[in-house]
DNA sequence: AGCACGCCGACT
DNA sequence: GTCGGCGTGCTC
């Protein structure tokens, strides 16, 4: 007879939002450890599970029934800070076990016999130049280096070379055995950056995507928990849950990225995450960007992350003048200095970028001799047309009122629906400059494999004029662009969420940036019925901080994050009618409930039907973090949450 | 995810 | 009575 032990395991099958965990019983020789991977039934099903606790050999049974763990899969037990990184965010962001365990674990770890994959063929690898780091930057990492800091934020203007200044980090740690971790936003993993990086790493890099097969991700997860040595990891915010060992490091490129917030369960910020993952494995956190978010430079103000500055670009280059075009003076889609400006760039067999905004066609109202935006009363956002009502709508508060006719500010009017009119675009500019190659990116077709594509023609100059969304905002790296312009950058501004400005000011500078890689005469043009907007007229000097301090004043005037917390509803339902009851009932119980809390809504989802319900949400904002996380812990079924979500549309 | 349990309306 | 609809809660 074999000495029975008890465990607490952690089961993958169990969906709800609390971190319970349920005790089994193991033979003794099975040697099961704190992170070991097993095989356990669980109700009518068997279900993977990850032990959390081992009891001491003499401990008492309890006095439900014990069911015993069938099978260990045989591979090494996760690190230990996996382990208490899944606990932490199960609590933090009320996650369930199962939305937590399909994130760390790869699929398919209990199959037998995986089918060895045929290892890819050597690639060749660039020899990476040698790089002399300016006084700067050379600065940067010594402080990096000497500091007893946790956590650092990196402000560098675009091209002021933070890469590099990654790279000499990454080289650091690995010097002392340790591994890092890079994460990049998923659309600048181009194989630009990868070979970058490789160039450097060749034999300890390992790249991770969203498009991998499920086979290839099991292979890389074990490559990784079996390393004998070092690993840099590049790849999207989910690589943080690879098993490495021995981490030193992790960088967070373009920190300011929404795709760094999951929006699907578990919900995290992998800013938040990552500063967490730092803590337990007593590493350092490289948070780098030329636009830092609200929240994190709000973090360096408060002395919780130490600030470092790049303000020059690397080789020197100045960064490139921009023009604001006040379209309530000079109006039109594509104005005439805009089309000149484009024409005398083609004239130079140099290239051009226009940007503008699908996410942003929100029908907003505004006017043409002022640039006001009607905003609601109460929420001070911008109010959505929504022309099934005939009525602006304010999607926080559901407050609704016709379209006035006539400006509230300067009684023009001429107030018009922006959000229309952008897809012209692309037809105008065909028709303005024939014979000019023109290309497009959007949403549609903005996969990896077509990005590198573009870039490549736009490299060899097969591409004289690319349209496209903020998806080609950024990474874009290319000598001959002399013009980039900006269609219409009251587009974002309209989007009715308390961090439009934030996302506007960091699109305009981030787009701003892929001019002048290469020339000093590179231009761009902003055309806007809001010139005097913070996030238009900051960008313009390339100001981060004036535009930080104008809109954390904003935040803390109106109580939104960073100042508050934010708890975001969505209940769904077959039925609309009911939808819109049962919603609006547990608006009011909460206002009953709670009292330290605002509650806003009722309103219709922006997308009202998905998956043929029918959607409500609701926002509820409190100082006090925790009594978000009640409620969201005790929700009905029909209803979903995200805490701490970073938009509310 | 499935399954048991229990509460309510419709029915041989 | 009792059949079965489905909302609710549990799974070591």
């Amino acid at each position: 007879m074999s000495i029975k032990i008890l465990a607490d395991i952690s089961v993958k099958a169990y969906g709800a939002n609390d971190y319970k965990t349920f005790t089994y019983s193991t033979n003794k020789e099975l040697g099961l450890k704190v992170g070991s991977i097993v095989m356990i039934p669980f109700g009518k099903r068997q279900s993977l599970g990850v032990v959390i606790k081992i009891y001491p050999q003499d401990h008492p049974k309890p006095s439900y029934k014990i069911l015993d763990v069938k099978e260990k899969i045989d591979i090494n037990p996760l690190p230990l800070h996996l382990v208490k990184l899944a606990k932490w965010l199960a609590d933090y962001y009320l996650a369930s076990p199962k939305a937590i365990w399909q994130t760390i674990l790869p699929s398919g770890l209990q199959v037998k016999n995986p089918r060895k994959l045929k290892q890819k063929t050597k690639q060749k690898v660039l020899i990476a130049p040698q790089i002399k780091l300016n006084p700067e930057q050379a600065s940067a990492i010594k402080t990096i280096k000497a500091s007893h800091d946790r956590a650092f934020l990196l402000h560098g203007i675009t091209g002021s070379g933070k890469t590099e200044i990654y790279i000499r980090l990454i080289k650091e740690v690995i010097n002392r055995s340790r591994s890092a971790i890079v994460l990049i936003p998923e659309i600048s993993l181009t194989a630009q950056t990868v070979e970058r990086f490789r160039s450097h790493f060749a034999g300890s890099i390992i790249v991770s995507h969203s498009k991998l097969t499920a086979a290839v991700r099991r292979n890389i997860w074990l490559e990784v928990l079996n390393a004998q040595k070092p690993q840099v990891i590049i790849g999207p915010r989910s690589s943080l849950f690879l098993p490495v060992q021995n981490l030193g490091l992790i960088v967070i490129d373009e920190e300011h990225e929404s795709s760094y917030k999951q929006e699907s369960a578990p919900k995290y910020n992998a800013v938040i995450t990552a500063k967490k993952l730092a803590d337990l494995t007593n590493s350092k956190l490289i948070l780098g960007s030329a636009t830092p978010s609200i929240a994190s430079y709000f973090l360096t103000q408060k002395g919780k992350i130490k600030l470092l500055e790049l303000k020059k670009r690397a080789k020197g280059q100045r960064l490139p003048e921009v023009e604001i075009i006040d379209l309530t003076k000079e109006p039109g889609l594509i104005t005439d200095k805009l089309a000149k400006a484009i024409e005398s760039t083609l004239k130079n067999r140099r290239q051009v970028i226009l940007f503008l905004n699908r996410r942003g066609s929100a029908n907003a109202l505004i006017c043409v001799d002022c640039g006001h935006t009607v905003k609601c009363p109460n929420c001070e956002t911008t109010l959505t047309f929504h022309a099934d009502q005939a009525r602006l709508v304010c999607h926080y508060c559901g407050h609704t009122h016709l379209p006035q006719s006539i400006c509230p500010q300067c009684q023009s009017t001429e107030l018009i629906f922006i959000g229309s009119g952008t897809k012209k675009v692309e037809e105008q500019i065909t028709k303005m400059f024939v014979g000019a190659k023109i290309a497009r990116v959007d949403r549609d077709n903005s996969d990896i494999e077509h990005l590198d594509k573009v870039y490549q023609d736009l490299k060899n100059g097969e591409i004289d004029i690319l349209i496209g969304t903020q998806m080609i905002a950024r990474g874009l790296d290319i000598e001959g662009v002399d013009l980039v312009g900006v269609i219409l950058a009251d587009s974002m501004l309209a989007i009715p969420d308390f961090s439009s400005l934030e996302r506007t000011f960091q699109l305009l500078t981030q787009v701003a940036g892929r001019a002048g890689r290469g020339r000093e005469k590179a231009k761009v043009i902003i055309q806007t019925y809001a010139p005097d907007n913070p996030a238009v007229m900051h960008s313009k000097e390339h100001d981060f901080k004036n535009f930080y301090l104008t809109e954390i004043a904003n935040r803390q005037k109106h109580s939104y994050p960073p100042f508050s917390y934010l708890l975001k509803l969505t209940y769904s339902n077959f039925n609309e009618a009911r939808t819109k009851a049962n919603a609006m009932q547990f608006a009011d119980s909460l206002r009953k409930n709670y009292k330290n809390i605002s509650v806003l809504g009722p309103v219709v989802c922006l997308h009202k039907k998905a998956a043929n319900k029918f959607r409500y949400q609701v926002i509820v904002k409190s100082f006090d973090r925790t009594a978000l996380a009640k409620i969201a812990k005790n929700l009905k079924i029909g209803w979903t949450a995200d805490l701490d979500p970073i938009n509310l549309v």
